[in-house]
DNA sequence: AGTGAGAATAGGAATTATTCCAATGAAAGT
DNA sequence: ACTTTCATTGGAATAATTCCTATTCTCACT
């Protein structure tokens, strides 16, 4: 094995400068155990759980910290709550807008590198971002049936897409 | 000419059973004229200029009926206020994060077929998002200069990247 | 072990961006 | 003209995040 999540996030935090602290280790415990891009309320009920003395504010620094490291990347595709990935190949996120929740995808090597090309010259690159904003698509029989019986709110029992181990 | 801004947003208004009014066109007028992706604060400050009377929630609704007919695209690179784009070309955007301006950039018809492969099926696409985080690239000899005088604040008199015609 | 400096956390206040709401105004259909 | 619907306004409310301050913790040094 290369590295574990504890070793890493010390040898980063300590790159930095900074404290490898029980908050910042659950944090980043509670990003990497469940991959759904949580928001920080999200990750905030979460630590709760673990730590119930932990405060909001913290988990915002926390989550701060960690991006600024470079151990996590934070997902604006929308406006809303931030959420936080903690996946660090270079990949695109799919939204899925009817249930709002958030995907990784692979992005292949050669075009990611294409991608890059893109950069106009005078520019150092920082991050490259690519969203996809879409929804489930209804089967043909279902689209007739549905158009009888409209209204009803929409589930979210899709086949989830291909994830990417990270 | 193939239609004017007036005809153009007219048309798709009534094409959603909306009306046109002073402040729908003044405030994609205000988008058109001049393409830096305001945010909504941006255009209120400039239609305000034209229409002292119009308020900051009828820009919001403004916005989002312009957004919703398909006439804007609303841009969400950062957390932030939300940024508002007219061109309707498939393009991608640069973000610079040190002057916080964004550009359109030109995306090649070819490799935006490629993106659109990359969706799952099962998922009908609504957008796909392609942001650019950069920043100046500081050339050597004044990189060399800039380590002796550290601290001053970051100008943003770079060349602007190429804009696309849209 | 004791102390001082610098980090980090917790809790709450403050800010920012946006949305919601109720009242008024304008336009279109009858 | 009269009614219904749509749009605008201004202000209140909300959501997400950031800021501030007191307290706590950790580390380095004695």
């Amino acid at each position: 094995m290369v590295s574990d999540p504890h070793t890493t996030l010390s040898q980063r935090l300590a790159g930095s400068g900074l404290r490898l602290t029980p908050q910042r280790e659950l944090v980043y415990g509670v990003l990497l155990s469940q991959r759904d891009h949580p928001s920080a309320e999200d990750v905030f009920a979460r630590v709760k759980g673990q730590l119930p003395s932990i405060s909001l504010a913290t988990v915002y620094n926390c989550l701060e910290t960690l991006v600024n490291c470079g151990l996590v990347k934070q997902v604006n595709m929308e406006r809303g709550p931030s959420r936080y990935c903690p996946n660090l190949h270079e990949h695109a996120h799919l939204h899925d807008e009817i249930s709002g929740r958030v995907f990784d995808l692979e992005l292949p090597a050669d075009l990611a590198a294409r991608l890059h090309l893109l950069l106009p010259a005078g520019y150092s690159l920082s991050a490259i971002e690519l969203n996809f904003h879409a929804r489930p698509a209804v089967p043909l029989q279902e689209a007739a049936a549905a158009s009888h019986a409209e209204g009803q709110e929409a589930g979210a029992e899709k086949p989830a897409p291909t994830q990417i181990a990270s």
